[in-house]
Formats: structure tokens, C-alpha cells, sequence
DNA sequence: CCGGGTAACATTTTT
DNA sequence: TGTTACCCGG
């Protein structure tokens, strides 16, 4: 077996990590350390060395993008498909299990995934029927904390009663969501996998049979792991899996949805006979990007600790733009790619928060710069799609309330809001579903003859819809239920652009199932319906397109460029103002940083303004402190016509300004006043130093001079 | 049932 | 300030 094309490509760590013979490996992979290659040659490795059979092999990334690369370059490096290999996403294998073990999971065998729409709007009116102050039990906060709770793997009869009036309330309508949800038989996000992890813990037979199928699994992007996916990590792998994990605790930036980088710390701990390897030398960006970035991280505290490096050249300094306002950022961003000769699709503008997209739209579109916006709604969410995707839920299961409840009146046919909520009532009364109710009271006129003919309308819709579409494939049934349901009637009467989107948004549906027939080689109409709640839907595919692109600092994780702006590195806005007082928050939003920064392969240009309009008035943030903790070398200020060298206020580096004060940032600190702190960050030299701290009460500003403050 | 008026809102997002 | 969700009048 020659297995020296999967080993000669390597560097040495990379090497070591995927020849490995430890049980637990934790591979700490700094940006463009080449983490995706060290698993994917680590997967061919073992199963070309016969350590492994493809059959044994498990691995879970974080999204369906990831998932789908991984597998094609397993798939490529192996020259034949992985047979019998799991390689997915958490909530895809949660799904499957639960799919294949529903009876022991005790689930409908025709369970649906309800996504983070439909739950809202299960939540809502949950928060209705139990006559809970929809001001102080906003639905929102509601399923923030329902999924918060399961992500910590709590239910509701895990959780303890609350004194507190508020939190009963929560947890009131935590409990309605759980009945109801089992009622109807849906299941949503984090339910996947709290079910999946019980699955395994109340069906010893279960578990054993994938831990004698799995003995390697491996992780990607395991910083990004939550407690209840590390909990069913941990019991699938019991005593003897091998486990690799791979991850990089600098580019963890999902902490405030229950990311818990604590677990790459807890994993030497709870495993035992870790071997770490480092992945530092990065293979993206040239040596001022790097250098750069890695002083940022520098000044986060309780890293790894981990210093990428280049054998590749310094290149060009990162350039610096001070703009007067967003306009003028926006347009000096647009110039500068006005005049550059790479191509669009090598271009990315980052910046903080969605809000700043737009006002550096216009200027691209002013200047005929072709663009795609990443994020954003997925395909699968948009209203005309999840709309068809309800009708065929009802194909599958008349009992979907949910779905029901959608199209009921969708193109509208007659059922007013009136004729809804009797049925609503009538159904929970009698503890039916819609579809029963709505039956009976057709039955039994119970609502005005105008409705109940209406109603009927739509019970022979579905049942016409069903019966005559028996023969058909996936795809024929979407194309002829978006035809006979009215939808694309409907909306192309709609006028505007928008309408024609969503007519064009109908048929590339028709289209998606198409492909899924082809892709897996299936036409049942239960599968689709599942990939897409679970699948983002490829938000935009025309990459042929040349376009630049222009995506928040989170989306733009895991991909790279030649030529990157980032966009509006001011105080408030990065680090943004709703993290900033808490130290944990600003260590994320300074990761989020060292993330943009190294996105860049071979051009970084950071921009500021001066002045900002946001939310209708005016704003004047200082320039982010990020940028004062990038080393004045690497740096270089552009004015439009001239070259200036930095303002006086870059001259020193917080590091330089801390080292002859005793302090550290970060640094755990006592006042004689307002007691413990932690040292947030500094300006200023000498007699002029001032640290911002952040007390328990109040974050507070302190010339160095005078405050007393001691070290703990 | 539509569409206008208005009040509330405004990090980050995958599944 | 721009968007969006929701309410009420025609």
C-alpha cells in the first residue's frame, strides 16, 4: 500500500498528527495551518493503513459546507467514494439516529425538524395561550432560553423551581413548548441533539453498537463545540474510540450562542493520554498580515498559546484608512477596488455588523462593482420557499399543524384570521389536529357557510394534490403542487422585482429537488424535507459570477482571499459596544479580529470613520483599540494623495505602554475604592497612562499615576 | 383583503 | 435613520 502521497505533502506536525497511534489527539491549528488536510489525509491514513475500515469512521464538522468538502477531499485522496463513512454535520448525524432509532427515541417515525422560524412562531403563540405579557415574556427570549437550556442539555424537568417571577414564567412556557412539540411530533435545533445524546444513555444496545462501529472519530472546528455536543461526543466514544479533535481556541467567536472553548482545555482533562500538536506554520497570508494578527491575539489572555509563522515574505504592510465618515470609507473602499487588477472573486469587504453592508453597496453599485452579500436569510427560509416546503409536509403528514397553519390561507383562499382561530380552539379543545378540526367543522358547519366551503377548498386541495401526484418523482410533485397550489399565481401578481424573485426563488425549488434526486440518489419526499431544514441551501451558487464579496466577520470564518477590507474598526462598533464591558466579550470580538485579519492571503486593508451615522445620529468612536494593537511596522496610513506617517497616538503599542507600569492587560487587579477589576486596556504613555478597568459594578477609566491599584 | 400608517427595533448565525 | 411587523380603516 503507497501511502506516501498522503504523507510526503505534509509538514512535519501535520505529519505527526496524522501518524499518530495516540487514542486522543488534540490538533491545535492556528488560521490557514492547513486543519481541513491534516484530517482529511489523517481519515485516508487510516484507512489505507488498514487501521480502520471506512465503516468505523466518524466525522462531524459544524456545517453542511464543511461536511460536503471534507467528503469530497476524502473522497478524492482515497479515489473512490468512503463507503460506510459518517461525515456530517452534529444535527445531520443527530438526525439520522434519531430517523433510524425513532422508536427508541420515541419519536413519530415521520418526525419534522422545526426550524428557528417555525419555533418562533410556536413560541409565540404558546406566550399567547398562557396569557404571559408578551412585553416581559418577549417570544424571542423565550426561545433564547428554551434553546439555551437544551443546549446545556437541561429540560424542563431538570430545572429546578425558580423563585424568580420572570424566570417562572420562562420555564412555564418551556414546559407548554415540550408538550407541544411532542405532541405534534417536531423537533427542533438543539432538541436533535439533547434526543440523540438520550437516545444513547436510555438505550445501552444503541450506544454499544456505535461504539463498537465508531472506534474513530474525528472533529473539525472544535472550538465551536457546546456542552451538549460534547456530551454526546463523549459518551459515543466511551473507552475505546480514538478521537481527534481539531480546533483553534483563538478563532473561537461563537461563545454567545453556547460555544464553549473551555471544552479544548477540558479535553486533556476528561481524556486520557492527550498528544497536542501545533499546526503554527500558515500557508495563507504573507508576513506583515501574520505578524500582525498574531499581535492582536497577544493581548488576549488564557490562550493555548500558539504563534503562527511564514516561511513566505513580509509583503505589503497592511494599509490604514481614516475616513471622515461611512460614506467617504465606503467610497475610498470601492476606489481602491476600482483600481486594482485582481480578479472580484479574490475580494472581500468584512466588517462588523450587517448594518454597515449597505451604505458600502451603494458606493460599489455607483462605481459598477459587481458584489454578492453572504448571510443573510438562507434559501430555506425565505417565505415562498418554506411556503411550497409546508405544502409538502402536508403531503406527508395532514397532522403537520405547523405546515397547516402556514398555507391554510396561502395564496389566500377565503379563511380569514376568524375561521383560523376557531379551528385553533376547536382543535385544542378536542385535542385533534388542524387537519381533524378543520374536517369537522366542515362536517358539522360549524363556521358560516362562506368559510366552511373555503376550508373544504383547501382540505380537496391537499387531498387532489396527494392523490394525483402518486406517480410523480420529487421534483414533478414540487412542480406541480407550486402550479396547482396557486403559489406561483399568486405571487407573480405580486408586483416589482420582488415578485419575480420569488417566482424565479419557486423554480429553482423544482430545480434543488432535482439535484437531490440525482446527488443522493433518492426521491423520497421525507428526506428532502428534512435536508432542508437542516441545510442552509447553498446560499448563493453562482460563483462564476466574478463578484466581490462582502459578509460579516463571522461568515467569513473558514474562507480566505487575496485582498481583504475590513471595514469600520472604531470603538462601539469593533469591539462592538454590547461586548465590550465584559472581558470575556472583548476577548471575543478581539478573536473575531484575528480571524478578519487572517482571512487576507496577500493585501489587509483596515478602515475607519471618524464620524458614523448609525441609527439616525451621528457618532464619533475613536479608532479601534485593535488597530493600536497591531505593531506600527506592519502599518502603514494612506491620505488620498500623499503618504502621512501615523498620528502620535499610534506610536506605542498597548504591550509597550503596559510593560514599564507593572500591568498587564487582562490582569486581575484590586482597588481601594471599587475593589476587584480586570485591566480592559490602556492609552497613553508615561505620566499620561490610563487604563480602562472593568469592575464588578462599573468599568471605569484610571490615570496609572494616581489610582491605587494593585496587582492580584 | 389590502395597503397605509406607525410604533418599535436595530450585534454576531448555524443547524 | 431605515426597516419591519402589526394594527386598523376603507
Amino acid at each position: 500500500m503507497d501511502i506516501s502521497r498522503l504523507i510526503d505533502p505534509l509538514n512535519e506536525p501535520q505529519r505527526q498528527a496524522v501518524c499518530t497511534d495516540s487514542q486522543h489527539t488534540l490538533v491545535l491549528a492556528g488560521a490557514g495551518s492547513g486543519k481541513t488536510r491534516v484530517l482529511t489525509h489523517r481519515i485516508a491514513y487510516l484507512v489505507e493503513t488498514g487501521q480502520a475500515s471506512s465503516f468505523g469512521v466518524l466525522a462531524v464538522t459544524f456545517t453542511n459546507k464543511a461536511a460536503k468538502e471534507m467528503r469530497s477531499r476524502i473522497e478524492s485522496l482515497m479515489m473512490q467514494p468512503p463507503k460506510g463513512m459518517w461525515v456530517g454535520t452534529f444535527h445531520s448525524l443527530a438526525h439520522r439516529l434519531l430517523k433510524t432509532h425513532y422508536v427508541e427515541a420515541k419519536l413519530p417515525e415521520q418526525f419534522q425538524v422545526l426550524d428557528s422560524d417555525d419555533q418562533l412562531r410556536l413560541v409565540k403563540r404558546i406566550v399567547k395561550d398562557l396569557n404571559l405579557d408578551d412585553t416581559k415574556w418577549q417570544p424571542k427570549s423565550a426561545q433564547w432560553f428554551i434553546n439555551g437550556q437544551k443546549d446545556e442539555g437541561k429540560r424542563f424537568k431538570h430545572i429546578p423551581p425558580s423563585s424568580d417571577f420572570h424566570e417562572q414564567g420562562m420555564l412555564k412556557i418551556y414546559e407548554q413548548y415540550e408538550l407541544i412539540c411532542q405532541q405534534t411530533g417536531v423537533v427542533d435545533f438543539a432538541e436533535l441533539l439533547l434526543r440523540a445524546h438520550e437516545l444513547w444513555l436510555n438505550n445501552p444496545e444503541v450506544l454499544k453498537h456505535y461504539q463498537e462501529r465508531f472506534r474513530h472519530v474525528l472533529v473539525d472546528e472544535y472550538q465551536d463545540i457546546n456542552s451538549i455536543q460534547y456530551a454526546w461526543l463523549r459518551v459515543l466514544c466511551g473507552e475505546n474510540a480514538n478521537l481527534m479533535v481539531v480546533g483553534d481556541d483563538d478563532q473561537s467567536i461563537y461563545g454567545w450562542r453556547g460555544a464553549k472553548v473551555e471544552n479544548i482545555l477540558r479535553f486533556s482533562e476528561d481524556f486520557p493520554k492527550v498528544e497536542t500538536v501545533k499546526l503554527e506554520q500558515n500557508y495563507r497570508s504573507s508576513g506583515h498580515i501574520l505578524k500582525a494578527a498574531n499581535a492582536v491575539i497577544d493581548n488576549n489572555s488564557g490562550r493555548l498559546g500558539k504563534e503562527l509563522w511564514t516561511d513566505d515574505e513580509d509583503g505589503e504592510t497592511i494599509r490604514l484608512y481614516a475616513a471622515y465618515n461611512e460614506h467617504d470609507e465606503a467610497r475610498f473602499i470601492a476606489d481602491d477596488i476600482d483600481g486594482q487588477s485582481d480578479e472580484f472573486n479574490e475580494m472581500a469587504i468584512l466588517y462588523r455588523s450587517n448594518a454597515q453592508s449597505r451604505v458600502i453597496e451603494e458606493h460599489l453599485i455607483r462605481m459598477s462593482i459587481p458584489y454578492r452579500i453572504f448571510g443573510g436569510h438562507r434559501f430555506y427560509d425565505r417565505l415562498e420557499i418554506k411556503n411550497a416546503m409546508c405544502y409538502l409536509r402536508m403531503m406527508l403528514n395532514r397532522h403537520d399543524d405547523t405546515a397547516m397553519e402556514r398555507i391554510i390561507n396561502l395564496p389566500v383562499r377565503g379563511i380569514g384570521n376568524k375561521s383560523i382561530d376557531t379551528m385553533r380552539i376547536f382543535a385544542r379543545d378536542q385535542g385533534i389536529s388542524f387537519w381533524q378540526a378543520a374536517s369537522q367543522i366542515v362536517e358539522h358547519k360549524i363556521l358560516p357557510n362562506r368559510a366552511c366551503s373555503a376550508i373544504e377548498g383547501f382540505l380537496t386541495l391537499i387531498n387532489d394534490i396527494d392523490s394525483q401526484s402518486d406517480e410523480m418523482n420529487l421534483a414533478e410533485i414540487t412542480d406541480f403542487i407550486i402550479k396547482q397550489s396557486n403559489l406561483i399565481a399568486h405571487h407573480q401578481k405580486e408586483k416589482g422585482e420582488k415578485g419575480r424573485t420569488r417566482v424565479e426563488n419557486l423554480k429553482e425549488l423544482v430545480s434543488a429537488a432535482a439535484s437531490f434526486i440525482n446527488e443522493s440518489d433518492n426521491s423520497d419526499l421525507s428526506e428532502f424535507v428534512s435536508q432542508a431544514s437542516l441545510d442552509a441551501g447553498d446560499n448563493q451558487a453562482d460563483t462564476h459570477e466574478q463578484a466581490v464579496s462582502l459578509m460579516t466577520l463571522h461568515s467569513a470564518k473558514g474562507l480566505e482571499f487575496d485582498r481583504v477590507y475590513l471595514a469600520g474598526l472604531e470603538e462601539q462598533l469593533f469591539p462592538h459596544k454590547m461586548s465590550m464591558d465584559d472581558p470575556d466579550g472583548l476577548q471575543e470580538e478581539r478573536r473575531l479580529c484575528y480571524v478578519g485579519i487572517t482571512r487576507a492571503r496577500k493585501h489587509l486593508c483596515i478602515s475607519y470613520a471618524e464620524s458614523r451615522r448609525l441609527y439616525g445620529n451621528e457618532q464619533f468612536n475613536a479608532s479601534s483599540r485593535f488597530i493600536r494593537e497591531i505593531p506600527n511596522e506592519h502599518l502603514q496610513e494612506i491620505r488620498l494623495n500623499s503618504q502621512v506617517s501615523r498620528p502620535v497616538m499610534f506610536t506605542e503599542t498597548p504591550k509597550e505602554i503596559m510593560s514599564d507600569s507593572g500591568f498587564q492587560l487582562g490582569q486581575d487587579v484590586n482597588h481601594p475604592v471599587f475593589g476587584r477589576g480586570v485591566i480592559l486596556s490602556c492609552e497613553g504613555i508615561g505620566t499620561n497612562a490610563r487604563v480602562e478597568v472593568q469592575f464588578i459594578e462599573s468599568t471605569k477609566w484610571l490615570m496609572l499615576q494616581f489610582a491605587k491599584l494593585e496587582a492580584v
